[in-house]
RNA sequence: GGGUGGAUUCCCGAGUGGCCAAAGGGGACAGACUGUAAAUCUGUUGGCAUAGCCUUCGGAGGUUCGAAUCCUCCUCCACCCA
């Protein structure tokens, strides 16, 4: 059938993975186009994506494009994995509305780090190309910078919204957020990509790419966009600096106790883009039949799963009815080990404890979580903001629904 | 280059001599109700062992018994004209 080794799945086949959760396909013809020749030549398609470390963690929404392209290396194509080490310092404007401060290089590079062995749990890193943009950005000299700023328009880019929403409301835009959309439409050009995936948000930068390309005399790249993911709190998009995020690398109890407080109308986009389930189980679940609680709680398996064992998420699952349903202690509680210096008398004052334990920034607010009537110890509730404790080893301090601490006297 | 307006607490935003640790909203946190959902309701939201004191309204000085508020200089930002 397929002599040269390599053996491509039939194009429709091909093209149902692929095309599952993608936004926009631009253009699906050249797309099709592009596997029928990959297919009939048996010669793999060039698959880029972009990643600019700017933050330490890959969270499960700037993941989904990650898994698009171990779909496209799943069926044998050629995973092109950019990593933005140059372009991560001029800062993506996308979807910012204010100027984005520039980061350190070195700082760059050591995120960049982890983001590639956090990449590692999804795509195939042996079977990628990984390629640091700064191999030709730095060699650049002025003069390219100037030529390759030449290729775009300030109309052109005034055509994105984001822009015209910053420029109208009068907050600033620098000129180096101009050079980006160029920067990496040059990467294309660089890795000969012949599909370039992105977040919605990235739409804009993949077709500067397909113009570049154009001018260059290659053919444009396919560009293909993946939903953004909204974060836990449900309303604003995920990212590391709101704090709405699930990391790649949390342990199956962090991700399952924050797949459990995402708003129930988020459910089905979750199971969508966060789990492989396909959708006939999806809509199983999602069924009128099925309370929203078993569906979200098969979610937050199902999520689980992509990063660890099956073991491991059924515990987590079991760990959260325990605590939460049953409100007894979680099985693993960390262990904070108070100075004897702290203590006057034996004793110590209920907020400095809180605050030593990590659950407040100061004592007033530890002093106002007690008002409130959000700490317990060993189950008896404190309402008393000013009462020193004796300090009982294996004390459990709990304070609010899910912070819980066994305290350990060092003397 | 010339002109105008602006910078307030996590964010937006009110405040133009004392009643200001600073309205209102958002967010966040805690509690009630639940399913760690949504909606709703209540409370909290600079620090300090807290009836009191201390630090904060872009920065540095100054006027005043008293300054977020008035004056001088500086820094940054936006807009208009060229």
């Amino acid at each position: 059938m397929n002599p040269g080794g390599i053996m491509f799945k039939d194009v429709d086949e091909q093209l149902e993975v692929l095309l599952r959760g993608a936004v926009d396909i631009v253009t699906k013809e050249e797309l099709v186009k592009k596997i029928k020749r990959s297919q009939a030549e048996n010669k793999p398609l060039r698959v880029k994506l972009g990643l600019d470390p700017t933050a330490p963690d890959i969270h499960i929404g700037n993941a989904i494009p990650i898994h698009k392209l171990q779909a496209f290396q799943s069926l044998g194509h050629t995973a092109i994995l950019i990593i933005g080490d140059y372009t991560a310092t001029v800062g993506d404007p996308s979807g910012v509305n204010k100027t984005r401060p520039m980061i350190t290089y070195e700082k760059v590079l050591e995120n960049a780090r982890t983001y590639l062995s956090q990449a590692g749990k999804i795509l195939d890193l042996k079977k990628t190309e990984v390629i640091y943009n700064s191999e030709w950005f730095k060699k650049m000299a002025f003069h390219d910078v100037i030529q390759l700023a030449a290729k775009m328009t300030v109309a052109r880019m005034m055509e994105r919204d984001d822009f015209t929403k910053r420029y109208n409301a009068g907050i600033p835009i620098s000129v180096h957020e101009f050079i980006y959309p160029l920067m990496q439409g040059y990467d294309s050009i660089m890795v000969k990509s012949d599909i370039e995936l992105g977040g919605t948000d990235q739409l804009f930068s993949l077709l500067v790419g397909r113009d570049l390309q154009r001018d260059a005399g290659v053919e444009p790249q396919v560009a293909l966009t993946t939903p953004l993911l909204e974060g836990i709190d449900g309303n604003k998009k995920m990212s590391k600096s709101l704090g709405n995020y699930i990391g790649v690398t949390e342990s199956p109890r962090e991700m399952f106790g924050k797949a459990m407080s995402i708003p129930d109308n988020l459910m089905r986009k979750y199971f969508e883009l966060a789990t492989d389930l396909n959708a006939n189980e999806i809509n199983k679940l999602l069924d009128v039949q099925t309370h929203p609680r078993v569906a979200k709680a098969a979610l937050a398996k199902a999520m689980i799963l992509r990063y660890h064992c099956a073991e491991e998420a059924e515990a987590a699952a079991a760990e959260f009815d325990r605590v939460f349903k049953g409100h007894e202690l979680p099985d693993k509680i960390p262990d904070i080990e108070i100075s004897g210096s702290e203590l006057a008398d034996g004793k110590i004052w209920i907020a400095k404890l809180i605050v030593l334990c990590g659950f407040a920034a100061t004592n007033s607010e530890a002093r106002r979580l007690v008002q409130q009537g959000g700490v317990s110890m060993n189950n008896i509730s404190i309402n008393d903001p000013t009462l020193n404790i004796e300090l009982q080893p294996g004390i459990i301090l709990k304070v609010g629904k899910r912070r819980f601490a066994r305290i350990a006297l060092k003397i």
